[in-house]
DNA sequence: ATTTTTGTTTCAAATAATGAAACTCGGTTT
DNA sequence: AAACCGAGTTTCATTATTTGAAACAAAAAT
């Protein structure tokens, strides 16, 4: 038990730089990474220049800032490629969208947090690669709700241990308790709803996608805006949004899609 | 296959097995990397569970498989955003797509290859993931000349050593001298062509985008196919190739997009 | 039941990472 | 001009991690 904190080694440390370097969401300085690090100044220094080399990180030798490297972008695009359900799920997507013409969300799970792999917008054609990627919390989307219904209690466990609760409204759910007895609710109904719990003005409707048996790779949701349309409407779209998770389910349980992370 | 990692310690080779993994294309399992890893078994064995601890990779427990890790998604996306000329190019490419009609690629170069980092297919609402983050050869394509031709000299000769110069058509380049000589035309004209060197049946105009003191940082072009149009009717969107990219290297300047890796 | 293949653990030796301190290099102050 | 400062880089003895031959366990194949 006192060899608890077994921080995965140097590789580990490294990931946790590159994290760092992430959550700038801007080129920064090596003196800015130093103030925010628990490493000391040649190690740091040292893990940056690796990075660097490897090309997980890029220098910008003329304002001598770092940032995120191209060697990633390689790196993620056989991930999403490969690991992600974005490419099994893309097709029945793009159908539901059309049909639809508001924007679907679809995101996977990775450490209580829910990471889209891909958006539709039906209103613009170029949106997808600007949102896959992001993530949101797990505790106040539709998509992360109806993932975390789903997951077998142990993961859920751990899950719900990394959720913030920040409130970023006056209807985020604030502790456990409150989502916990939501979540059960959810997993009976099969559907989640965000009623504008992540940001005013933004609900959604949200669907589990499961295997045969019944494990969550993934959910798949209708969002819109609180001045079209209600939870109401949005219901209405329950059966086709239902479906269109069990055809992606279905397949991605044919294309072998790891269920976890 | 992919670049001579200068083994940069601990990190450096964790990240040759990610590579090694990502090679792959599909889930691979434990035995199929030692076969092909210059790592002893056990050597092998904790890199991969270290970089599956750490989301870099992913294991399905099931079918006894690693593929690429979430993590490398949600990673690629700050890249892809602050790292890129992806997002400062966008609206750009989109607005040019609306006029031409045809496919616009934009590309970065990354260790000798072209990294294509956005993808515009105008008649196709939905094709951008899945092209953004691929890798095609610098010898043999439109964008990866172009920005060859105008790399500085030191720079332009570490890439030409890392081009294979496989002949994937009759037109493609075979040795370095063929293209060198190309280059400099390329560079003089400020335009690259692709003859059908990549694949048949697909032609392309290339444009350089350059900063104000003339440093490349990525390239723009027009792709068609043979069946539609000639090199002749791509000529005739140079001007508004030119202006795009014009438009692009301006904005990237602003925007302190890094130069190089 | 036996062998073979594949995946996992052990442990001493080899190697790489660590960080306090010292140094370099621009730029700024005295 | 000298002294100072802060950001970045290097040194080197110490420490901790990685390493891999070998042994082990589990699962498949024979």
């Amino acid at each position: 038990m006192y060899d608890a904190p077994h921080a995965d080694g140097t590789v580990g440390k490294a990931m946790q730089v590159l994290d760092q370097v992430a959550s700038f969401q801007r080129p920064v300085r090596f003196s800015e990474l130093l103030a925010n690090s628990p490493f000391p100044k040649p190690t740091l220094y040292r893990f940056v220049q690796t990075l660097t080399n490897q090309g997980m990180l890029a220098f910008d030798a003329e304002r001598q800032t770092y940032s995120m490297g191209l060697r990633l972008v390689r790196l993620a695009h056989a991930a999403w490629r490969h690991s992600s359900l974005a490419s099994v799920a893309r097709p029945f997507i793009e159908a539901l969208a059309e049909e639809i013409g508001e924007a679907i969300h679809l995101a996977q799970i990775d450490h209580g947090h829910v990471l889209f792999v891909d958006k539709y917008k039906a209103t613009d054609k170029f949106d997808t690669l600007a949102q896959a990627g992001k993530i949101a919390p797990g505790y106040c989307t539709g998509v992360g709700k109806v993932i975390l219904a789903f997951m077998p209690e142990a993961a859920q466990n751990r899950a719900l241990d990394e959720q913030s609760f920040v409130a970023y409204t006056p209807n985020t759910h604030r502790n456990r308790k409150t989502l916990a007895a939501e979540l059960s609710t959810i997993r009976e109904a099969g559907v989640a709803y965000d009623r504008e719990e992540h940001e005013l003005g933004i609900i959604s409707i949200a669907c589990p996608i499961l295997t045969g048996q019944q494990q969550v790779v993934g959910a798949l949701s209708i969002a819109t805006s609180t001045n079209r349309y209600c939870i109401d409407d949005l219901n209405k779209h329950w059966p086709d949004l239902h479906n269109t998770a069990n055809s992606i389910g279905a397949q991605a349980e044919l294309w072998q899609v790891p269920i976890w992370g």
